[in-house]
DNA sequence: CGCCGGACATGACAAATGTCAGTGCGGGAG
DNA sequence: CTCCCGCACTGACATTTGTCATGTCCGGCG
């Protein structure tokens, strides 16, 4: 006999939410409790409904599905996580597994497999799509050292090296240090495509 | 007796798809008579089953829902269209309009909204969010003469100005010059920040 | 201990970038 | 017709950025 699943929906689209919550209803044993368009509403319904799977969207408004993850796994423990993801980057699934995500699939997945897929987490399994996966290992782990990346992030939004310098709090030589050595570590010829290649793969 | 409306999806994302086709297969009046996941698919889709309304989303690979549009317009002038996005940046309601489209929603619009318009756009009228028309509005138009749209696109991926010369066929000063008064134009820094802007309003 | 490798940090120099002043062309106002 | 304005275009100059050589401070290892 299978027990009923009580699952919560967050997605800040809400023909996609509503559309799966609909499909979703049509599995005998699936019941959707809850549904969120941010991550702290995800949060606070979770609080509220304690399902036994959460399937986060990565991108929304607040707090991304990643953060709610981690927030979950302190206070929900027995509270399963699913993530579904648009254009998977790499880097996110790494940082999803370490905050105790037990599934991360691209919205190109079926709703009749996302049901099977809920149904697995709740059982304690684990699943990540293969291609992910298969991206994620190919991309490998993050080669830039933290000033690195942590000057990169400041160099996101098109900053002049003075800028970068003074928030990071370093001399503008060591900036251009820093951005050059990330960049020739990415393949990059300048930082601002370096900083478009870290964004692809999720390392920053 | 209202007579039954004959739907095509397209979107990537088969999750989405999937999902809105049971829900809208629940009005009466709708019947999805075709699915895509692709720009071109779509297209082929469309010459193959003539719906009488293309439900596009913005963002496909291959080729994207303004694209799309622009091509049905003249193949399946009887063919209306409604573009549906997750992050809508004014200048594709733009663009998107220019093309003749009819109807321009965000996926944050429920499904029950989404059927009506659907209806909305098969009886000829037009509609297009509140929210993004007056994004576009105040946005404005792009103050950016051709050359600088141009120059500044060939500048999206962070080339050299050198290259970027090349590709334009244009003197490397030239090139300096539409991008600095590009960037001035928008307000940035440089023109990396330029094109951080220029995208998010839609102006390339 | 003494040595090595790697992360962190800096300034000097060369290359790339942004700014400026200016030319030519075409279209609309006076 | 002439003047003026805006766009397309260019080279020269000043600023910003990327690269290099160098130095310090750890933590691991023979």
């Amino acid at each position: 006999m299978t027990e009923t699943v009580r699952v919560l929906l967050a997605d800040d689209e809400h023909l996609i939410r509503g559309a799966l919550a609909a499909l979703l209803s049509l599995e005998e044993d699936l019941v959707v409790v809850a549904e969120a368009a941010t991550g702290p509403e995800a949060l606070a319904m979770a609080r509220a409904h304690a399902p036994d799977v959460a399937v986060l969207d990565l991108q929304m408004p607040g707090a991304d599905g990643v953060k709610v993850a981690t927030s979950l796994r302190t206070e929900l423990p027995a509270c399963r996580v699913l993530i579904v993801t648009s254009h998977g980057r790499p880097g996110h699934l790494k940082r999803a597994l370490a905050a105790g995500v037990r599934g991360f699939v691209p919205k190109t997945t079926s709703a009749q497999r996302l049901a099977e897929l809920i149904r697995t987490v709740h059982a304690g399994n684990r699943y990540v799509d293969p291609e992910l996966a298969a991206d994620a290992i190919s991309a490998g782990d993050s080669p830039l050292t933290v000033r690195e990346a942590e000057v990169l992030e400041h160099a996101a939004d098109g900053a002049p090296v003075a800028e970068i310098a003074e928030r990071a709090a370093l001399a503008e030589g060591t900036v251009r240090n820093y951005l050059s050595s990330a960049a020739s570590k990415l393949g990059a010829d300048n930082r601002h495509a370096a900083v478009r290649l870290a964004r692809e793969r999720g390392w920053v």
